[in-house]
DNA sequence: AAAAAAT
C-alpha cells in the first residue's frame, strides 16, 4: 500500500516523497479514504503512528481543491485544537511542511504570547487554524476571529479536550460553528467509552476506526518498574541516569514545583537538565523544548505538559519519576518513545502509595511489566500490591495480615505482572479468589524469593482478581 | 487531587 492507493493529490505526494515518507501506517490508511469522502471520524490508533498527517492530508486536500464557499473577508474553514501550545505548535508545523505546494494561509494560535500577531495575521485572512482553546475565545470574544465558516474540525488528543477541564471550553467553541456541512475528526491514542458517547453528541455518524486494540501501546516499547521508597526516589533516579549518562531521558512528574526541584537537584549533580511545565514563561518551555530536541540537555523533567503527542526524535526511554494520576496518561506518556517502528524503554518508580495507579496501568494495558528491585534501593517494606490498604473489608484474609516477610534478596530475577483481569477474563473474582488472590497480593508484595514463585506468584498488579465489588 | 488552557 503507498499514499497514491489512498486518494491524495499530487500536491501532496509530493511534499510527502520529499520528506521521506512512503508508505502510509494503518490508521494513515484507514482515515484518509474515509475523510476524503468527507466522513466524520472517530480514530484510535496507537501513539506515534503518523495521527496527524491522518487528518492533516485530507483536511489539506480539501481545502487545496475546494474553492473557498464564501465572498468576502476570508474566514479559516479548517480548525484544529490540541491541548497544550507545544502540540498546536508541532501540528501546525507538521500541516505547513505537508502543504508546500499549496498555498494555504494558515494561523497558529496560542497564549503566553503576545496577541498583536495573531491580530495581524486574522485579520489578513487565513484558511488554517491550529489553535488552544483559551486564546481562540479569547479571540473569539473579541470578535477578531470567525468560526462561521468552518468545514473541518479536528480535536487532536481527543479524549483529553473532552474530558472536565477541557469540556466548557470546548462547547463554547463548538457553539459558534456551523452545525451543518460541517466534518468533524476526532484523534486519540486513547479512548474512554463515556468520551466517546460525548462526541457522539456532535458529530454526523462518525465511522469509528480502531487500528489496534484500544489503549494498548506499541510493541516495541518495554515496561519496566522499580518499587522504591519514596524518600529515595531522588537517588535512584540519579543512579539510573548515571548508567547511561549521555541517554537523552523523559522524565515525568506529577507536579510543577516537584519538577523544578527534581530539575535543580539533576543539575546539580552534573547532569544537563531542562524542566518544563505550565508555570514556566512560553520562551522557558519553548527553549526547554528546543534544548532537550536538540541534544544540548540529555534530561527533560515535566509534567503531563509534555504526555501527550509530542514528538521527540529517537528517544530511547520515558522515566515516571511518579505515576500518572490516571492511567490513560501512563499510555500518553511512554508513547513518547518507540515511536515509528523504534525500540522505547518505559521505567517507572513505584513508592507504595502508587501501588493502586500501577495496577490500573497495568490492567489498562493487559501488558507484561518487568517488576525488579534495583540492588541497594529496595523499599524497606515491601511493596504490597493488593487493592486495599490492610484491614480494608474487600479484601477478606488478602491484605491484613501484618507484612511478617523479610525483604527481597538482592537482584533477584524479575517478576512478571500482567493484568490477567482485564475483560472477562480468566482471573476475576470468583476464579481468581482462591488460588490467585493470595497469589497476586502475595507474591509482589514481596517477601519470597519470587524466582520459585513464578506461576501465580508472579502475577503482581492486576493480576488474580482485583475487582472486589 | 494535578495539569492544561486566557489574562
Amino acid at each position: 500500500m503507498s499514499f497514491e492507493n489512498l486518494g491524495l493529490a499530487p500536491f501532496l505526494l509530493r511534499a510527502l516523497s520529499e520528506q521521506g515518507y512512503e508508505n502510509p501506517t494503518p490508521i494513515q490508511e484507514q482515515a484518509i479514504p474515509l475523510a476524503l469522502e468527507g466522513r466524520d471520524l472517530l480514530a484510535g490508533a496507537q501513539t506515534g503512528t503518523g495521527k496527524t498527517a491522518a487528518f492533516g492530508l485530507p483536511l489539506l486536500q480539501h481545502l487545496g481543491t475546494n474553492p473557498q464557499a464564501v465572498n468576502g473577508p476570508r474566514k479559516p474553514r479548517a480548525l484544529v485544537l490540541a491541548p497544550t501550545r507545544e502540540l498546536a505548535t508541532q501540528v501546525h508545523d507538521s500541516l505547513r511542511s505537508y502543504s508546500k505546494y499549496l498555498r494555504i494561509p494558515s494561523a497558529c494560535i496560542y497564549g503566553g504570547v503576545g496577541m498583536g500577531n495573531q491580530f495581524d495575521v486574522l485579520r489578513r485572512g487565513v484558511d488554517l487554524l491550529v489553535a488552544c482553546p483559551g486564546r481562540l475565545i479569547d479571540h473569539l470574544e473579541r470578535r477578531s476571529v470567525d468560526l462561521s465558516g468552518i468545514e473541518i474540525l479536528v480535536l487532536d488528543e481527543a479524549d483529553r479536550m473532552l474530558d472536565m477541564g477541557f469540556l466548557p471550553s470546548i462547547k463554547k467553541i463548538l457553539a459558534k460553528l456551523p452545525r451543518q456541512n460541517r466534518q468533524t475528526l476526532l484523534f486519540s491514542a486513547t479512548f474512554e467509552e463515556s468520551i466517546k458517547q460525548l462526541a457522539l453528541e456532535f458529530m454526523r455518524d462518525p465511522a469509528q476506526i480502531q487500528v489496534t486494540p484500544k489503549n494498548t501501546v506499541a510493541e516495541t516499547i518495554t515496561h519496566r518498574v522499580h518499587p522504591v521508597d519514596g524518600a529515595r526516589k531522588r537517588e535512584l533516579l540519579l543512579h539510573l541516569l548515571a548508567q547511561d549518562s549521555r541517554e537523552q531521558t523523559l522524565v515525568f512528574g506529577r507536579t510543577k514545583h516537584g519538577c523544578d526541584k527534581l530539575a535543580m537537584f539533576l543539575d546539580k549533580a552534573g547532569i544537563k537538565t531542562a524542566a518544563i511545565h505550565g508555570n514556566k514563561s512560553q520562551g522557558q518551555r519553548l527553549r526547554a523544548l528546543g534544548d532537550f530536541k536538540a541534544g544540548r540537555v540529555t534530561v527533560l523533567v515535566a509534567t503531563d505538559i509534555a504526555a501527550r503527542g509530542i514528538d521527540i526524535n529517537e528517544l530511547p526511554k520515558v522515566i515516571n519519576y511518579d505515576l500518572p494520576m490516571v492511567p490513560e496518561d501512563y499510555v500518553h506518556r511512554i508513547g513518547r518513545t518507540g515511536r515509528n517502528g523504534s525500540t522505547g524503554q518505559a521505567i517507572s518508580l513505584v513508592a507504595q502509595d502508587e501501588a493502586k495507579l500501577l495496577r490500573q496501568i497495568v490492567r489498562l494495558l493487559d501488558k507484561d511489566m518487568d517488576i525488579r528491585d534495583v540492588p541497594g534501593f529496595e523499599p524497606q517494606t515491601p511493596i504490597r500490591w493488593g487493592n486495599s490498604a490492610p484491614g480494608k473489608a474487600e479484601v477478606p484474609g488478602g491484605d491484613r495480615s501484618p507484612r511478617k516477610h523479610a525483604r527481597r534478596p538482592h537482584g533477584e530475577a524479575p517478576r512478571h505482572a500482567h493484568a490477567g483481569a482485564k475483560s472477562g477474563g480468566g482471573q476475576r473474582d470468583g476464579a481468581g479468589r482462591g488460588a490467585s488472590r493470595g497469589a497476586g497480593n502475595g507474591a509482589p508484595r514481596g517477601g519470597a524469593p519470587s524466582g520459585q514463585r513464578r506461576g501465580g506468584g508472579g502475577r503482581g498488579p492486576g493480576g488474580g482478581g482485583h475487582r472486589a465489588g
